[in-house]
DNA sequence: CTCCCTTAAGTAAACGTTTACTCAAAATGA
DNA sequence: TCATTTTGAGTAAACGTTTACTTAAGGGAG
């Protein structure tokens, strides 16, 4: 009452399993009569191959792991959907793990992975550790880095540009007309999220001859209560300012409730400008003014890059920075 | 140079590969001396048991599939948050599977994860068509379905019972002093999401001596540009009402934008209530309220009954029915 | 008619584990 | 001291495939 091997469906056929095992791949190797007898005996089973014992010889399993460290986040669920979207097109599975904050299972799933054999990693949005490097060279199998990067090791990545979409983000501001321009931040110890892109506002801020001020800039987590608190801090303690960059559209809406709260309007009374484009940035009244980046399109070339290093063994390594894009809304308005 | 295999760990210690294989795994029947040789042997290489191997001899793979209509949307990615997070605990990882609009790739999946030799599968917000079931049936595992349910077949699941849900919310409304409530509802062929929510409202309505009025009821798919259409229709054709129940929070936020572009203020000119309490519910601007779903609970309770049902093979389905609750934020107001 | 090549198929090893058996030596008991 | 049990280990089959190698038969060229 066990699921038909291929040994049953030999039997039913009344041939070896060589031979079914060639007609089940259409290699050459037998009369039209044997792979009719195989096919229906085949049919009449039910007979479905198995994949781990054809995993075992192979020594492929047609599987990826995806590694996030939050994995119920709108920005990592669009990554998700892109990487899965390709990789099932492309006959592979994709196994999640959630590396938790801090990365504190990075190193168990990392083991996981090895010892379930997946055939090649993406890993997302968390530096990518010594520790992890090391583990990732010994199980042998490509990886590609989704919204990290890593200058000490050549790993093809997938990214935007942060500090130049920063800069795009306060060029922005300043083409409308801003010229007193405050930033909600990440943390500067965040390598990714944090320190570029204030480097871009710095840097655009400076270009346009406007003076780079610290008291401008709160550092909020990118959660909403930090940002509420950020730009409650701006309000009081910054000088006068008309826009506002935050890092991201999470930080940019808690900026606004947090405005709203205090009867200011938006835009009219400040501008402001996001970083993501998630799903909800066009879903809030009114709709945010962002920087966009393509997340499902990330994670799509992120899996197409790994699938055909795991298919070729290709040994060139391409990095791709991928662009972002502005995305005109209505929270920004031009100062005259 | 190939990944050290349990045979050369049985070389280098020295011992057969049996005993190898007891060690690891703590059974009896080895000296202590042995016990050191084998864990120093272990370390040298820097052996990783074969998880493929072992799944072929123990026919388990320690593995779940999940299917998701759509993996982008915020609402499967808390499910799925839950499930892969005491499945991790357990010692199971999770394949996903994006099944795509129409469940057009809910077959093929369901094959893959069949060749894959899953151990189980939670299968999640939508129906679970017949063809489905015998797929499901002759794969021989488990499943438990997760925001859905089939009266047809005896399957466990885990949802929120959406009419009571409904009737709740539309309660609240009328316990506030409204008697005039519109509804955006979705699609009444839609057997979860839509036909029981608009069944709950029309029953707290009757229940409450106020009569149910079909032009107070607008359909609009659950996306953004169908809700503010729907509330576009009720705003123009509806005779008067003071709030308004959505199906979905996606559908309130569409509504409260059209409203805000039309003048209208909520809650002063217009209460509304929401459904599912996504992460932005409580990041728009007044907050939202709405019903709240505990759905990365959902996702942890389905993981633990499958894996239960996994481990124990016990037989006998246990549903949950879980609650809901009511979060009162900013967008409805007592009418005096 | 032979020789050789092609075709159609079978045999068996290999993939890396787990585990039921087997077995020898050591320990125990009388 | 001898019989019996316990302990520490090894042997080999099994899991379900794939594939290199072998083989037998058939067909064509000379």
């Amino acid at each position: 009452m066990n699921p038909p091997t291929i040994k049953d469906v030999a039997k039913a056929a009344n041939v070896s399993v060589a031979t079914v095992s060639r007609v089940l791949h259409n290699l050459a190797g037998y009369s039209d009569r044997t792979r009719q007898k195989v096919m229906q005996a085949v049919e009449e089973l039910g007979y479905q191959p198995n994949a781990i014992a054809r995993g075992l010889v192979n020594k492929r399993t047609q599987t990826i792991g995806v590694l996030f460290p939050h994995v119920s986040s709108s920005f990592s669920s669009d990554i998700l959907h892109g990487i899965e979207e390709t990789a099932q097109e492309k006959g592979f599975s994709v196994i999640v793990c959630n590396t938790a904050e801090e990365g504190k299972r990075t190193m168990k799933y990392l083991q996981v992975l090895r010892e379930k054999q997946v055939d090649g990693i993406v890993f997302t949005s968390e530096v990518l550790k010594d520790e992890y490097y090391q583990a990732i060279k010994e199980m042998r199998v490509p990886v590609i880095l989704v919204n990290t990067m890593s200058q000490k090791h050549m790993i093809p990545y997938v990214k935007v540009d942060d500090r130049q979409a920063a800069y795009h983000a306060t060029s922005y501001l300043i083409q409308k007309g801003h010229r007193e321009i405050a930033m909600i931040s990440g943390s500067l110890k965040d390598q990714i999220a944090g320190y570029p892109r204030l480097e871009g506002y710095r840097q655009a801020l400076t270009d346009n001859g406007i003076e780079y001020l610290e008291s401008r800039v709160a550092i909020g987590g990118f959660q909403l209560e930090r940002s509420r608190e950020a730009m409650k801090k701006l309000l009081t303690e910054a000088p006068p300012f008309t826009a506002v960059f935050a890092a991201s559209d999470e930080m940019a809406i808690g900026a606004m409730n947090y405005c709203f709260e205090q009867g200011l309007k938006i835009p009219d009374d400040l501008s402001i400008i996001g970083y993501d484009d998630l799903k909800f940035a066009r879903m809030v009244y009114p709709p945010l003014t962002t920087i966009h980046q393509p997340l499902t399109m990330m994670g799509r070339m992120a899996s197409e890059k790994l699938i055909s290093l795991i298919e070729h063994s290709e040994t060139q390594v391409s990095s791709s920075i991928v662009s972002h894009q502005l995305v005109e809304r209505q929270t920004v308005r031009s100062k005259p």
